[in-house]
DNA sequence: ATCTTTCCCACCTAGGTGTGAACC
DNA sequence: ATGGTTCACACCTAGGTGGGAAAG
């Protein structure tokens, strides 16, 4: 009996400590995502993102409005790829996609720190906060401001506010994390889904050349050398 | 003879005191200045700037290279634009830049800080640092990271490091100010001496098109509709 | 008249799209 | 065979040049 209720106090000492350390560490911020709309528009056909060697945009572009910081406190704000299904996917017309297979192993290094980090709050709530700059690849030695993610694997970005104004103490300052679910998307090296590709076209400004309602002078041509 | 002792005393306290102060506000850092052999053909010819409603890059780019700064500190950098000259200048094409007349009143807020400011002293030493997204107006009411100038009038940009994290504070934080006489220059609408025009276009690749080395396809042609 | 400023333009740099063949 | 990846390419966006006419 005694041994139980020591047990059950120690047991409850720690969960009050977990809660208050928890606390600590959860900034009383709000994240507001943008172009909501198109994001949703995409996540119900399930997002392609292309990865290349070099790199590629994100489109929809990672957009975020930040409130309730410190407005005279710095803070860091960054970007994690997480893995959402533990496995590899596959395409099918009929399908479409499906788990398949095992997940391969992760690169670690999935983090992204904006680039006008570190900034005070007041900076941080100035301003949309945009991740255009960010690119995807699937390069094993990839230069700064690049995510190596793998091919056929569902991704949830993840946004990190970290009340630092060092970035290298980032990972140990107090933090809070935000996932938009209709931001998640699939790595691929082509896309599978023709009306993933059509959204794209229709809504990427740089892939204009591409659209077929009159806009565009020619049909494109493949002419190899 | 008491009272002048007293007097001289005094003045070497004060003396010595501002020595300190001096010295507590210099930061024991280096700056270098990069592409100093293209600055220097410039200056010889007397460096001419474009100035436009809308904002002119420079040309030369301002780059600097930063040495023995305490890699842990926060630094905010930024450049001002000072009047070097008194006065107002006038071209001929026969004896060149002369001052003539009054120097006009000038827009107060000459400063452009670095837009990865604040950052570590690590960070800074890390790279060149490039000014290339300065630009220079004569709009009034500019927005931010353009720098208001006169045109007709000498400047010359100076940078200054201040150990500080919040770019608001920057006005009172110690910090080096350097000056390189290479980089004045004379705020023009439009270019004056024939010859700082010719080794704008033979050095800056956006002026490619004006180059007469076979490069270029075809003369420039005006027509206005 | 003369000098300075403004505006539109052709011509560039720089780099972000998906294509479709070739590659693995 | 099959399915994923890579590459050069045409076509865009975005924006930095000085020229030269026109305006102030």
């Amino acid at each position: 009996m005694d041994l139980m209720q020591q047990q059950h106090q120690r047991q409850q000492q720690q969960q009050h400590h977990r809660e208050l350390y928890y606390k600590a560490n959860q900034l009383q911020c709000k994240i507001k995502l943008q172009n909501d709309d198109l994001w949703a528009n995409f996540h119900k056909l399930e997002t392609e993102m292309i990865i290349t060697k070099s790199g590629r945009r994100m489109f929809p572009t990672l957009r975020v409005q930040l409130e309730n910081l410190d407005p005279n406190e710095h803070y860091c704000v960054y970007v994690e790829m997480a893995t959402v299904t533990k496995s590899r996917f596959k395409y099918s017309a009929s399908g479409g996609w499906a788990p398949a297979g095992a997940e391969e192993a992760q690169s670690p290094h999935k983090m992204y720190v904006h680039p006008i980090s570190p900034a005070l709050g007041s900076t941080w709530m100035s301003q949309i906060i945009s991740f255009g700059r960010l690119k995807l690849t699937n390069c094993t030695t990839p230069p700064v401001g690049h995510m190596v993610l793998s091919s056929m694997h569902k991704y949830e970005p993840r946004i990190i506010i970290a009340k630092t104004s060092d970035p290298m103490y980032v990972r140990w300052s107090p933090s809070t994390t935000v996932a938009f679910p209709q931001t998640q998307f699939i790595a691929v090296t082509a896309y599978q889904n023709d009306r993933i590709t059509k959204m794209k076209i229709d809504n990427n400004p740089f892939a204009k050349g591409f659209r077929e309602n009159g806009q565009s002078k020619c049909k494109r041509k493949r002419i190899r050398t």
